[in-house]
This record gives C-alpha cells, structure tokens and sequence, in this order.
DNA sequence: TGAACATATGAATATATGTTCATATGAGTA
DNA sequence: TACTCATATGAACATATATTCATATGTTCA
C-alpha cells in the first residue's frame, strides 16, 4: 500500500485487501509477462508461423522473412530460451522447429481477438 | 527475398515458395503481435488479474499495486485501446473491467507453459 | 590443413516502451 | 463560483529491446 501514490480515502479497503489476497506472485506474474514479451514481436511471430507450417534451417528462414542471418539467430536463441522452438542439427545446418503446437493455438486465438 | 542478406545456395527454394503462400499479411502478423506486446507488461498483467477478480476504479487499483496513478491511467488506455479494458463512469470516478473472459483464458494457459 | 559454408555471438546503435512529473479536464459540493 | 476529488494526458527521462556489424565457432570437403 503506497499512500505516497494515492491520497484517495474513498476505496473499498476491504474488496482491495480480500483480492490482495488472491493475486499470485510477483514471480509467477513476471514469467507470464515475459512469455507474452517473447510472443510480441513481429519477427518472432512470422518465424513460429513458418515453423507451424514446416522445420527450417536458419539461412531457410532468412529467405523467406526477408531478415539478415543474424537477426534470425538472434531471435532464435530467445525463441529457444524460452523453450518454444527446439532445433536439430543436421552436418553444417541447423533446423528450428516447434517445441509444441500450443503458442500456435494461442497466436489463433489472438488473431480472433481483432 | 533478399540475396543480400543471405548468399546460401543449398536452401530448398521450393519449401521456401510454397510456405511462402501459405504464410499471413504484415497486417495480420502485426495486429497479433502488438495484443501479445501489450500483454507482455507485468504490471498490465496485474491489473488484468486484479480485474479478472473485481471491478475497480483507477484509485483502487493504485493501492492494490502499489503504482502511481498517473502510472495506472496510461496503462488502463492502452488496455482500453486495444479492446481488452472496458470501463463505466460512476460520478467522479470510473470503474474498469476486463471486456471478455478470454484473455484471461490465455493468461492461464501461458501460466501452464511454465 | 586450408577453404568455404552455416550458424552463433558480443558490442554498438537506434528505436520503443514505461514511468514520473506537472498539469489539464471534468464531476460533485459548499 | 470556488474548491476538492478523481482521472486523463503530454513531455521528459530512463530503461529495454531489436537490428546491424564484425567476428567467432564449428562443420564439411578438397
């Protein structure tokens, strides 16, 4: 409670307190924030919905998203960080695919939202 | 495509035209990007679970998350302006809530990717 | 072993984003 | 009308993020 932010004195104190009381974690909220963080992101979004479609190798993925090889690295490793895509590697190349169809079933959802 | 970026030769350029036309507009990957970025906040996640919970007018929500009020207000907008937050005015004050259950539907779901 | 291929990575830069601060708006009340 | 309450908003600032550039790593093949 911070009365420094809010002088107001017209507050249900008791509805704040009991819901106070349900929130969950700082942790858990950060984890749930940073998964939508990684999801938000134009580039990030096309690469899942490539790799929806079919597994592909990076110098693959930076044909068809028009993206230099390094920005699709880049966005690989967080993709990857954040266990949503898995990769095999294959002599010199490695190839990207979805660690599970459940972010695709998610971006769907999103895209019904508009 | 863009052979600046990458010089690679042994790509599957058949894959690569085929999934290529099966692929979404820049509209449609940057509409679903930007609900997944203003997800992506800790603090706009809080206050979409502290609404899941109850209806609450700005001050209240400023005491339950310990942020200023100025700090609630502009997340509330982009909440408003992206369809998420719906709001009714009650003399001075206004009193928010979620404008559907789904997007708290995806918040569980994210919270199980954990 | 040397050379080309394929990917990964660190640092730097530019842009986007969130909060604060100051102030405006608007509604109720004395 | 003047004053308080409640919220909204613009600008400034600080931080976070994405891309580029240069280079490192690792694999294959001659």
């Amino acid at each position: 409670m911070s009365s420094q932010y809010c002088e107001i004195k017209s507050v249900r104190e008791d509805i704040i307190q009991e819901i106070s009381k349900k929130m969950s974690s700082n942790k858990t909220y950060n984890e749930i924030a940073n998964l939508f963080k990684v999801l938000g992101d134009f580039n990030r979004i096309r690469i899942l919905c490539a790799l929806y479609h079919h597994e592909f190798c990076v110098c693959e993925l930076s044909l068809l998203l028009d993206m230099s090889q390094s920005a699709i690295s880049h966005q690989l490793r967080l993709l990857r960080n954040n266990d949503i895509v898995k990769y095999r590697k294959e002599n010199k190349k490695v190839f990207y695919s979805l660690e599970s169809s459940e972010i695709i079933s998610m971006i769907k959802k999103v895209s019904e939202h508009g």
